[in-house]
DNA sequence: ATACGACCTCAACTTCACTTGAGGTCAAGA
DNA sequence: TCTTGACCTCAAGTGAAGTTGAGGTCGTAT
């Protein structure tokens, strides 16, 4: 392991500083680079160097990730601050509000879907047109087909 | 087209047959039959016949994937009807109030989850270890690396 | 006799969010 | 000098829940 260079304090991270410090895989830290969510310069030994906000920005994707959003919302959202510049308070209040309207849709259908369950446990119907549980055609949205991934970790 | 013999009527159903009454693609019945969900025996021709109480257990099955159950369990769920019999009322009480369970932990962790988020909008803190949106160490059981599929649809 | 529709199998593709592996570079320490 | 460790690239694999397509069979209607 390279000494520290005083000279170094505060200045720009390696993929594995970055790894360390935001406790995702370098592997990971890669993959975001991919996807445009994070970005870096080189070192002259073509090494990945980040600037120190990425941490931030690693912050508000792993959130947003519990959140449901996937990462290619959350990309197009990290687009949208100029410039590339770190989120600052202002911009995290304008995205999570945004998130915020998502999560609580997310569990308004999960409660109706309780409710439901109760009101249908042991009545047995389940008949496609006639039982509410079996008829999603309220507040959904039209999704394609494939997997759809919201979980919240 | 076959015209549908009455001596057939209230006998066992064709894959487009079950296609059409039970809403899913046949491709679909396929698959479920291939992860051991449904089952069924050959005509003469080897097509595939569904015994009717097939309908009941894709409304089961249907209903267990919005609340988020994956397939798998969902089938280890219908493993547990001894002899591979239809599920009765009884039987769906018992795996829905499993299956419920899960469902109000989720509803739980979301929701803890906005609130977190409400409580953290423009604070900016997101720091690992001191943001209670970073950590979600609690009442979170260890899952393994990959995406999880939790879709209320 | 033939065309048609419904069925069959099997393999490969899709999306998402990553991980794993193979093969190669670079700089520092023993 | 050599080895170690951190880094690099690019390709392929994972798992969930299916879908799509190619190529073939079966049975009935015209």
């Amino acid at each position: 392991m390279a000494i520290l260079d005083p000279a170094d304090i505060d200045k720009d991270l390696s993929v594995g500083e970055v790894a360390e410090r935001s406790g995702v895989a370098v592997s990971t830290i890669h993959f975001y680079e991919s996807k445009g969510l994070i970005t870096s310069w080189r070192s002259s030994g073509n090494q990945r160097r980040f600037p120190r906000d990425v941490l931030r920005r690693i912050a508000v994707i792993k959130v947003a990730q519990r959140l449901g959003v996937p990462l290619a919302t959350i990309a197009q959202a990290l687009k949208t601050l100029p410039d590339g510049r770190t989120p600052t308070a202002e911009d995290w209040k304008r995205l999570s509000a945004a998130w915020k309207a998502d999560l609580d849709e997310r569990i308004a259908v999960l409660t109706k879907l309780r409710d439901g369950l109760e009101d249908c446990i042991g009545c047995g119907c389940l008949s496609l047109g006639e039982c509410p549980l079996r008829n999603p055609w309220d507040e959904l949205s039209e999704d394609g087909p494939g997997p759809r991934l919201l979980d919240p970790r």
